[in-house]
Order: structure tokens, then C-alpha cells, then sequence
RNA sequence: UUAUCUUUUU
């Protein structure tokens, strides 16, 4: 069962859902009882691909015919798709749910072993909130969190940093990170990834490289994501040379760069007319083994409008079509 | 063996 469990995750993770019910019938066959991690990523597997009802479909069935008892993992995927469909209302009320029935478990003795809301619960619906800009809903549900003995993580405090900074209340995001690093709460990657995005999108690039320097000098690795945000950051402040740079600096260093990277790129020559370099990007991505997206298409179109080449526009927008993406 | 946060077009 562990096998075919693994089997089925690897299923969902590339959104073939229908394979991973294959597996699950396959399951049925051979004569085991399908566990709560073989439902929880079904589950999880449907809401990935924006089927939602079909996830709820399941969880009935599931837990109807399967004896399926719901877990943190359950609703963590349930939450997740409330949440990206808008509905933090919902979230929220699944999560008091969660809650609800807990009590009564414990009344009852605990026989059914649920529990209460964990840190992944409350960290979808936080970040959630954060990206409805309802700042101050995630901030009640954050001290909310810490009431009940749940310890917020790096994750936490990256979500609601992010929050605040996109309202410009700096301030707040900046106490929010001390407050992090006094519960001696590490920062990651991706929280430094965070704030170069965010200073870079306040048209503060040395602001961003300055933080850059200061976490590796604290001993962090850049990744691949914190030099395409900043290569964006140089290209959207009208910086192409200082991108052109990064993006040289990136292959020197041997760093693998991904279809962000030349997406960012293309758009940055295009911005700036320079089409046929564009192109001869566009080529060598392919070669590479990087295939161009709708982004990529798009940003050299765009390219082409700018220039008010029609025919060159007209015809990428042909290959586009071919390569069945959606045009305008 | 399953769940939460970061970067690219409009």
C-alpha cells in the first residue's frame, strides 16, 4: 500500500488525477483498504487541478464507505481550495468546524482522534487572507493562533510580511519580521525572495541587492528564484544591462536557469526593441531543453506591437496557436 | 508514502 500510495502522489504532483484513481482501483484489486493517505491524496490530487466539488464528492464517499476519518491533512487540501477560489469565509469556517468537532471528540472520550487545527491550517488561510489584502482578518487569525498554542513559522511571518508590504505599511512588516527573529524563528530562501521581490517592486533594486549581500553574508544561498526576481527588478526599472549582467553572471556561475529566467529576459530585450536578440533567446531556451510558454510568446509579441511590426506579431501568434495556447 | 509561503505576459 505505501508503494501504490507513492505511486499515486507521483500522479497527482504531475496533475494526472485519473491515473492516480487508476492506482486506487488497483488498490481495491489486489485486496487492500485504501488508507487516509490514499484518500487524502486523491483529495488533494482534485483540488490541485481546480475540481473542488469532485474533491467533496470524495471526502463523502470516503468517508462513508471508506472510514475515512478526516485529518489535518484532509482539510489542509479542502482549506487550500477554499481559499484559492476566493472563499476565505469558508476556509474559515471549516477551520471552526475543525475546532467544533474536536470538542465534542474530547467530550466523547477521543475515540475518533481528531485534532485541532495545526500550523498548515492556519498558515493556508493566513496567507489566504494576505492575498485578498485582508490584512487585518490574517493578523486577528495570527494572534488568534498563538493564543491557542500554535507557534507561527517562517511561513507565517512570510505570508503576512508579504501582506503588508503590498498595502505599504512597511512598518508593520518590518516590526513582523523582528518579532520573527525574536521567537528565533530562522528566515529562509524564500522569505528572502520575498522581500527582494518586494523592494523590487517599490522600484528599490540596490535596497534588494543590499539584502541579497546581507544574507549571504549570514551564510544563505541564493537560489535560482531570488536572481530572476531581481533580474525582473533590473528589467522593469528599465536596468537592462544590470539584467544582462545577472543573467551572464548566472551561466558563468553554472547556475541552471529556468524558464522564469528567460522569460524575464525576452521580456527585458523586448521592452527595450532589441527583437532579434529576443529570438535568439527564444532559440537557445530550446535548445537548452527550456519550452517556450505562453509568457514567453506573449512578451515577444508584445515585443513586435511595440515596434508595430503586425506581420512578425501575426505570425508568432500563428505558432502560439499551433502549440495550442490560448491568444488574445 | 499525503498538506501551507516566493519570481515572469495581459
Amino acid at each position: 500500500l505505501y508503494s501504490l500510495n507513492t505511486l499515486m502522489c507521483c500522479y497527482c504532483q504531475l496533475n494526472r488525477v485519473d491515473l492516480a484513481f487508476s492506482v486506487l482501483g488497483k488498490i481495491i484489486k489486489l485486496g487492500f483498504t485504501p488508507d487516509s493517505v490514499s484518500f487524502n491524496t486523491l483529495i488533494d490530487g482534485l483540488i490541485h487541478v481546480g475540481k473542488l466539488e469532485q474533491a467533496l464528492q470524495l471526502l463523502t464517499k470516503a468517508v462513508e464507505v471508506g472510514g475515512l476519518q478526516p485529518d489535518n491533512f484532509t482539510y489542509g487540501a479542502l482549506v487550500k481550495g477554499l481559499c484559492r477560489k476566493g472563499d476565505n469565509a469558508a476556509a474559515l469556517s471549516l477551520l471552526r468546524y475543525m475546532e467544533e468537532d474536536q470538542e465534542n471528540d474530547q467530550l466523547h472520550g477521543g475515540h475518533l482522534g481528531s485534532s485541532m487545527p495545526n500550523l498548515f491550517i492556519y498558515n493556508t488561510i493566513i496567507d489566504g487572507l494576505c492575498k485578498d489584502k485582508l490584512i487585518t482578518e490574517a493578523l486577528n487569525l495570527f494572534s488568534e493562533m498563538k493564543n491557542k498554542g500554535v507557534s507561527p513559522d517562517v511561513v507565517t511571518f512570510n505570508s503576512l510580511i508579504r501582506g503588508l508590504c503590498n498595502l505599504g505599511r512597511w512598518e508593520e512588516a518590518r516590526e513582523k519580521l523582528n518579532e520573527m527573529l525574536a521567537l528565533n524563528v530562522a528566515p529562509n530562501v524564500l522569505m528572502l525572495n520575498t522581500l527582494v521581490d518586494m523592494f523590487c517592486k517599490e522600484g528599490k533594486v540596490a535596497d534588494a541587492m543590499d539584502m541579497i549581500e546581507l544574507m549571504v553574508k549570514r551564510g544563505f544561498t541564493p537560489d535560482i528564484v531570488t536572481y530572476n526576481t531581481l533580474m525582473d527588478g533590473f528589467v522593469n526599472a528599465g536596468k537592462l544591462r544590470d539584467a544582462v549582467k545577472l543573467f551572464s553572471g548566472l551561466l558563468a556561475e553554472g547556475l541552471q536557469p529556468d524558464y522564469y529566467t528567460y522569460n524575464i529576459m525576452i521580456k527585458g530585450l523586448c521592452k527595450d526593441g532589441l527583437l532579434d536578440q529576443a529570438k535568439e533567446l527564444l532559440t537557445i531556451m530550446q535548445e537548452l531543453g527550456c519550452s517556450p510558454d505562453e509568457f514567453t510568446y506573449n512578451a515577444i509579441i508584445r515585443g513586435f506591437l511595440l515596434k508595430n511590426d503586425i506581420p512578425n506579431a501575426l505570425q508568432l501568434r500563428d505558432i502560439m496557436v499551433s502549440k495550442g495556447f490560448a491568444t488574445y
